[in-house]
DNA sequence: CGCATACTTGACGTCATTCAAACCGTGTGG
DNA sequence: CCACACGGTTTGAATGACGTCAAGTATGCG
């Protein structure tokens, strides 16, 4: 099944965006459209030209896995991402659906052909590629910093300003993408943790759990405040 | 002064290496060459219109200071690395020189010129983008993961493989390119336990300290065992 | 209904942090 | 030359946070 860019949800956000009507659609014979079910996996680490791909709708995660099996969650990737090293020999993470997601896949040799013919494709990708590294480095601020508490306590936040519409507040009220686990091996701890600080930050009154993934923002400001970040 | 890119020690590995020698020249003509004393800021979050750079000689650090004033470092850069936001409209992270470091400098308006004129060098940051989002991974994977010794021998390890030349095997005598204090921060933990635990090392035999920040290679094997990371 | 999966909660142990003091190499001034 | 201060480092003892183990509660699916 063939690309319908006219009816694509990311057509303007995406790195295709930069291109013409006609170099869009020259690259959209190239590509195929997939859909992912939940827990699903693109590519595994170390498959071999692995192909690459535009996030259209749903939600990836970017994961390595150590010794022991554990997995390590090492980036999220969000409608209108790029996805898929294009230079290295082999992928080094695996990449999987956390929903349903549709994506738009394009082989290794199609996408450096793409490269080479629409410098402004180049570029736009260099972009995202730049804004993927900041992510990346914020995550590890996120991670990497303070006690379990604020390391939550920003997460949260940052999840709650991901899911807003309006960029400058965060979102009210908001689903978690991610399971206990999953936040638990972002935040390099463990579920039993996770659980107990997130009961601690209801009891402080900073937010208030709905059912098992929903959260509603009690107090954003107290919230901040405990993630140690500074206000902006 | 201007660029002497015929004696440039990275001229074949840097971006710009991909450049014809008349297109070179003409970059050259807009660089300008810095040299940073260890400890000098490149730039500061926040800055504006920050310049890019081009590593030439020594390493520099990219770091967040979170509310105490913690420093928080978020990647090394190594001779022939770039550094600097292309797109972004301020810095959002500070450099700093680790040790004297040679640079090479290029005002925004100038490196975005260039992208339009060379389409070949875009290409090239894109692939040494994607390369640094790789490290920044790799960097997650090392400091979110298991317990302080196996953190701090994966950061042996790693500094010991870029430390040689044979990029196969890692070097057998090193020396630590960071403090006590910055390895602390890299790796989420405090002077007191990296210090500890690098004792406990030399006592288990994985390695041996040498002064202050050299260090030998004993046992590499152990150390990769310890570090609890995959065999390659 | 019964099982599976995800989540919560409690008791206990371990490991890293914290606080404190001493150490060492280097540079400075008397 | 020695005394001294200073930054980076090492080491020790006590506290406390997070992990581990284990049990118990939802929610959903066959």
């Amino acid at each position: 099944m063939n690309l319908a860019c006219a009816e694509c949800p990311v057509r303007d956000s995406a790195a295709c965006a930069v291109l013409s009507e006609e170099e869009r659609d020259a690259l959209a014979a190239a590509g195929r459209t997939r859909v992912l079910e939940a827990g699903e996996m693109l590519f595994a680490a170390g498959d071999e030209d692995a192909a690459c791909a535009t996030l259209v709708s749903g939600a990836l995660k970017v994961a390595a896995f150590d010794a022991e099996g554990n997995e390590q969650i090492l980036a999220l990737v969000h409608p209108s991402g790029f996805v898929g090293e294009l230079f290295a020999p082999f992928a080094h993470h695996d990449v999987i659906a956390l929903t349903e997601s549709r994506l738009c896949t394009f082989a290794r040799p199609d996408i450096e052909r793409a490269l080479e013919d629409y410098p402004a494709l180049a570029r736009a990708l260099l972009r995202r590629s730049q804004e993927d590294l900041l992510a990346s480095r914020g995550l590890m601020e996120l991670a990497g910093h303070g006690k379990a508490e604020a390391r939550l306590a920003a997460l949260i936040y940052d999840f709650a300003s991901a899911a807003s519409k309006s960029s400058c507040h965060p979102a009210q009220n908001f689903e978690l993408p991610l399971t206990r686990g999953e936040i638990a091996n972002m935040l390099s701890l463990t579920i039993e943790t996770v659980s107990r600080k997130l009961g601690q930050l209801e009891k402080m009154g900073a937010i208030k759990r709905t059912g098992k993934r929903g959260i509603e923002l009690v107090d954003p400001a107290m919230l901040q405040d405990i993630s140690g970040r500074v206000l902006v």
